[in-house]
DNA sequence: ATGCCTTACTATGTAAGA
C-alpha cells in the first residue's frame, strides 16, 4: 500500500544538529518534514546538505532563536502558502510557515514556550495560541486536507507526561495552556497520536538534565492535528525514540504519521 | 524548588529552552 510519511522534529539548532538530522532523514525516509527551532538566520540554513539528502525546503529563520522549515522529497511540488501567523504585525518571531504539498496544506508551527509563568512570556504564549486558533478556524472553513504540525509546547493531559505533579507549575501544563489546546482540537481537529493510541504513554521530549531520557521522564508536546478531510486517511503514527539517544541530539525526538493514499 | 544540559552569539558570560 502506498503511504505518505509526514514527520515533525524540533531539532534545537539545525546547524548544530545537522549530522543527526541527516542521519535521521536517511534512516526514517519521510516524505515531508516540519522542523522547528532552527536557531539559524535565513542565510545560514543548511540547504545544500538537505538537498544532498534528497529534499527540497522552504524556511523562515531568524538569528539565534526560533525558526521553522518544511522539507519535501524532491519528487513533490512544495509550494509555500505563507509565513508568519496573522494577527500581530509587531510579532517578529519566526514560528509559522505553511506549504501545499501533494494536495495537503502543511502548517508547520513552533508555539511559544511561555515560561516563566505567569508573566509576559506566558501572556505572549496565550496571545499566540489565540491567533493560531483563529487561523485554524479559517483553515477548517476551506474544507481541504490540512495538518497543523509541530511543537505546540503543550502537555494536553496527565497521560502525556510521566509525572503530572512535577509539571503543575510549568507553562506547558498550566490550565490555560491545556484549555487552549483542547479548545483548538474541539474545533474539529484529530490529534493523530492520541487517536491511534488512546491509553498509551507517548513522549516526544525528554529534558537534557536529571537523566530524564534514561528514566523515560518525558512529555508529549509535538503534535499532528488533522482536518476532517484527511483524518480518515490516518494509518500509523510513532516516535523515533532512539534518535534521542544519539550523540549531539536534540532534546526532542522526531514524531511521524503515515497516511493511506 | 531548582535550571543539574545544551544551544547561539562576537561570547570567555548571557539568554533561552521546557
Amino acid at each position: 500500500m502506498f503511504c505518505m510519511k509526514i514527520a515533525t522534529y524540533n531539532v534545537n539548532g539545525v546547524n548544530g544538529r545537522l549530522p543527526v538530522l541527516i542521519r535521521w532523514l536517511q534512516q526514517s525516509n519521510p516524505d515531508i518534514v516540519c522542523l522547528q527551532e532552527l536557531k539559524s538566520p535565513n542565510e545560514k540554513f543548511p540547504l545544500q546538505a538537505i538537498e544532498e539528502a534528497g529534499y527540497k525546503a522552504i524556511w523562515h529563520g531568524q538569528k539565534a532563536w526560533n525558526g521553522v522549515a518544511i522539507l519535501a522529497k524532491k519528487k513533490y511540488d512544495l509550494k509555500e502558502m505563507g509565513r508568519g501567523l496573522p494577527g500581530d504585525p509587531l510579532d517578529i518571531q519566526s514560528r509559522y510557515i505553511e506549504a501545499m504539498v501533494n494536495g495537503i496544506l502543511i502548517c508547520c508551527l513552533y508555539l511559544p514556550n511561555g515560561n516563566p509563568a505567569p508573566g509576559p512570556k506566558f501572556d505572549y504564549k496565550l496571545a499566540w495560541f489565540k491567533r493560531l486558533s483563529s487561523k485554524a478556524r479559517a483553515l477548517l472553513k476551506k474544507n481541504i486536507p490540512v495538518i497543523l504540525i509541530g511543537d505546540f509546547n503543550v502537555i494536553p493531559t496527565d497521560l502525556d507526561c510521566h509525572k503530572p505533579e512535577s509539571w503543575v507549575n510549568d507553562a506547558l501544563f498550566f490550565p490555560e495552556s491545556k484549555k487552549a489546546f483542547k479548545k483548538l482540537v474541539d474545533q474539529g481537529w484529530t490529534d493523530a497520536l492520541r487517536t491511534l493510541y488512546p491509553d498509551k504513554k507517548i513522549f516526544t521530549f525528554w529534558d537534557y538534565f536529571r537523566n530524564a531520557f534514561a528514566r523515560d521522564a518525558g512529555i508529549r508536546i509535538d503534535h499532528f492535528l488533522l482536518s476532517p478531510q484527511i483524518a480518515g486517511k490516518l494509518y500509523k503514527a510513532g516516535v523515533d525514540k532512539e534518535v534521542r539517544s544519539w550523540e549531539k541530539t536534540s532534546d526532542h525526538a522526531p514524531v511521524w504519521i503515515q497516511l493511506k493514499k
